[in-house]
This record gives structure tokens, sequence and C-alpha cells, in this order.
DNA sequence: TTTGACTGATTGTCGGACAATCCGACCAGC
DNA sequence: GCTGGTCGGATTGTCCGACAATCAGTCAAA
């Protein structure tokens, strides 16, 4: 006698979500687009009154919209001087992959405890990068799934705030890519070192695979560094 | 010849530093205090309209200054019911560790090629947490000092995006304390298993002190949790 | 018991206002 | 020519008042 009453399920809706979308939240996600496509130059000043009649929207709810950035690290906000796109520095760069460093190894580190989901996450990060190699995508999806591929690893330690973590750490590396992008596009085949990586995972060879992954972040500062502050001078 | 103006040294002033002091920064101070201090209770409505009339602040400033605590992890939104003080619980206390325990064993592995520097904070974080402890101080300050100790671990990394994330997490945790303390305070004299830790480092037994670390942590983890969700029903 | 309507409280967003601050230019004086 | 001072415009920081949308609670009706 299980249930008495047919009609009244006790979870007759799982899965049902609605998205709330907020107006401050819709503003802010439009700068974020804004801003990672490369339509607003790094340095660029996010002037409150401009924005907010270019978008139709209170100067209040463009404050708070800009609040929200700064916390991400997208942009920076100096005292009486306004907020403007984050500008990558040397000293940025380096922190930065440290720090994704740090939270990436770890998540490898734990390759063999982690839960079968979170392994499968990173098995299918890595074929949704390397089908998207395959199909010459564009440039930016590949960037997305790239980094996506990378959140999975942090992913391994199952921990919401750390992935939170490496989230924003990943959103200022975005601005820099975006930066990147409007110089040169280097076409990135990055999907043979990572089928590596993960061969070694699940061979059980984590220390070797925190080794790559080591190597491979140290490669990527490099080229990042290369890229933005030895550029042609226009 | 190294200067041939004698006026013109080129850092004459170096260490200055002026606090520039927004109302919302006071405002969210304030608050941050209240919450860490007990006096707001875990779960606590934080009505706009109330604080604003309190504090003799505009509703906007609160606004923005809550902002600041949701961004912290000190209070959470829901969205059209407003902002309240956070409330842990037992998944979040899990979470919160198993994050601190990435970055400070992060740091703790990295004690060798640390700087000078920053090795010395921890001496110097140990040294005073010691002190106060001896000096049978406070307990909220023996929290902040044994809270700094491990601070210093995270500073070991020298990235100052970890040690902010650190710090974040440790605000979380202070929440939790703050509701531990107005139940009971447990007196704490950790000063002797830190002094042992430190003791593993300079003798280059690294792996014996990450171990140490991550039983202290979940010592730690299960202290919190019984004092929190296994305490009389008031 | 469930549904529906009403009320009060609170948030989300808006618009306008003003002082404080900052930036650049222009100007005087040595 | 350099230093120092003043002035005006632009922008932010903060305040105030307003209103629709949303939510929690009550209470009557089906």
């Amino acid at each position: 006698m299980p249930a008495p009453e047919p009609a009244t399920d006790p979870t007759p809706f799982a899965g049902l979500t609605l998205t709330h979308s907020s107006t401050v939240d819709r503003v802010a996600e439009e700068l974020r687009r804004a801003v990672f496509d490369g339509e607003l130059e790094s340095g660029t000043p996010l002037r409150e009154v401009a924005l907010a009649d270019s978008l139709g929207v209170a100067r209040s709810t463009v404050r708070e919209a800009l609040g929200l950035l700064v916390a991400e690290g997208i942009a920076i906000r100096e005292p009486n001087r306004g907020v403007s796109v984050a500008s990558p520095d040397p000293e940025a760069i380096t922190d930065v992959v440290r720090a994704r460093a740090v939270l990436e190894i770890a998540g490898v580190r734990r390759w063999a405890e982690a839960s079968d989901e979170a392994r499968d996450a990173v098995r299918a990060a890595l074929r949704e990068y390397a089908a998207a190699v395959a199909a010459d995508a564009s440039y930016q999806e590949l960037n997305e799934r790239h980094l996506t591929l990378h959140l999975s690893f942090v992913g391994l330690q199952e921990s919401p705030r750390l992935v939170a973590m490496a989230e924003t750490l990943i959103a200022e590396l975005k601005v820099a890519l975006a930066q990147i992008d409007r110089i040169r596009r280097n076409a990135h085949d990055q999907a043979g070192s990572h089928t590596h990586l993960l061969e070694l995972l699940e061979a059980g060879e984590v220390a070797a695979a925190t080794a790559d992954l080591e190597a491979h972040l140290a490669d990527a500062e490099v080229a990042i560094r290369e890229a933005l502050f030895q550029a042609p001078p226009e």
C-alpha cells in the first residue's frame, strides 16, 4: 500500500525550475557579453549615465550591475573615478595562473576519490572540446569549451565554493583573452595534450597527470603574456 | 653620481596610504561587526528601510552595502524577499572546510619555496596566537588570531587572489562561529598543535605537516558541526 | 479542504536632485 | 619656462521620494 491517494504524488513536479531575471542581472550579463566579445576594450570607462541612457534603465540599476562586475574581477572601481574594464597587468596574469593551478591540480589529485559524476563531467568536457576542434568551431567557442574543461578539473573536488572561485578566476582570464583575440587569433588545438592527460588519469598515473597540467598552465601563461605585452604596437 | 638633485628622491613617500572611507563601506563594516559579534543572529532579516533609518543613511546606500555582504557570503539574498544573515547548514560547513583545506594545504606544501616574508608571517602569526592563549585573551581575540594563523598558511602561495578567497571563506566561517559563541564558549588552546606543525615545517617534514593540518581541519569541522547542530534546543 | 480575494509589508526599479571630488585648461607670477 | 592658483565641466557618491511587483498572512466562500 504505497499510496492511498493516487492523485497526490509526493514529488510530482521535480525538475521544474524558473529563471528569475532581474533587470540588474540582465544589465550585468549584457556587459559581460560585451567585454568577452571584445566590444569593450580593456580599460574602457563604464560611465553610469551613458550606460543608463543607452540601455534604457535607471542609473541605480546600472550602478548595481557594475558592482557585480567589480566583484567578479571583470571591472575595477576607483573611488570617485568610476568603473572601467579591467586591464590585465603582468602580475595579475601570474597570479591568476598560479591560483588556477592550485585549484585545478588539487582537483586532479583527487581523481581517484572523486564521484563518478565529476569524472564523467571531465570526460564529457574533453569530448566536447575535441569535437569543437574537429568541427573547426569558432575561436570563441573553442575558448569556451577549453575553459569548461579546466573548470571540470576543479569540479573533481566537488566543492561548489571552489568551483565558484575558479569561475571568477576564469572570468578574469577571459577579459585578457578578449584583448588577445582582437590582435591575433592563435588557432589552438590542445585537444591532443588534454586527451593525453585524461589517459594518464584513467590509468591512475595521477602524479604524471598533475605534472602535465602544471606544464600546460605554465605554457598558457607565457603564451598569454607574450600576446599581451609583446604584441606589435598597433 | 647617483642623484644629481638631492631633493627629488625617486621614492620619498613610500609607506604613505590614505584610507578612503565611503559611507557604503562604513555601513558594511558596521554590519559585519554586528554579525561577527553575535548581535545579529543567524537568519535575521536585514530590512533595508529599518537599517537606513537606524543608521541615518539612505536606502540605496544600505542596499549597496548589503550587496557587499552578500558577495562575501556573510548574508544571502532571496529575490523579492530581501537579505538575511547567512545561516550555516551542514553542507555549507563541509564545503567551506574542504575548500579551506585545499587552499591551506597547497600553501603549506609550498613552504620550502615560499619567500622569507611569507614564512615569517606564519611564524609571527603563531607567536601572536600563542601569546594570546598565554595571556588568557578574550574568546573573540583568540578566534581572530587563530584564523589569522590559518590565513598565513594560504599566504605561503603568495597569491593575493588565493588569500582573498580564503578570507571570504573564513568570513563565512565566522558567521557560524558567532552562532556557537552564543551557545557555549569552548576554550580553545590549540597553540600546542600548531607549534608542532610549524616545527615539522621548519624540519622540512612537509608531508607530515600537511597530514597534521588535514587532521586539524577535520577536527575543527566535527567540533563546529556538533556545536551547531547538536546543541541543546534552547 | 481547497480556492480565491484582500491587506500590509518589502523589495526592485525609477527619476530627479545635490555636494564632493576629480580632471583639464587657462592664467598669473617669478 | 616652471610653479602654483583658480575656474568650469564632468562624474561619482549619496540622498529623497515614488510606484509597481511580489510576497506572507488572514479570512471568507465554495
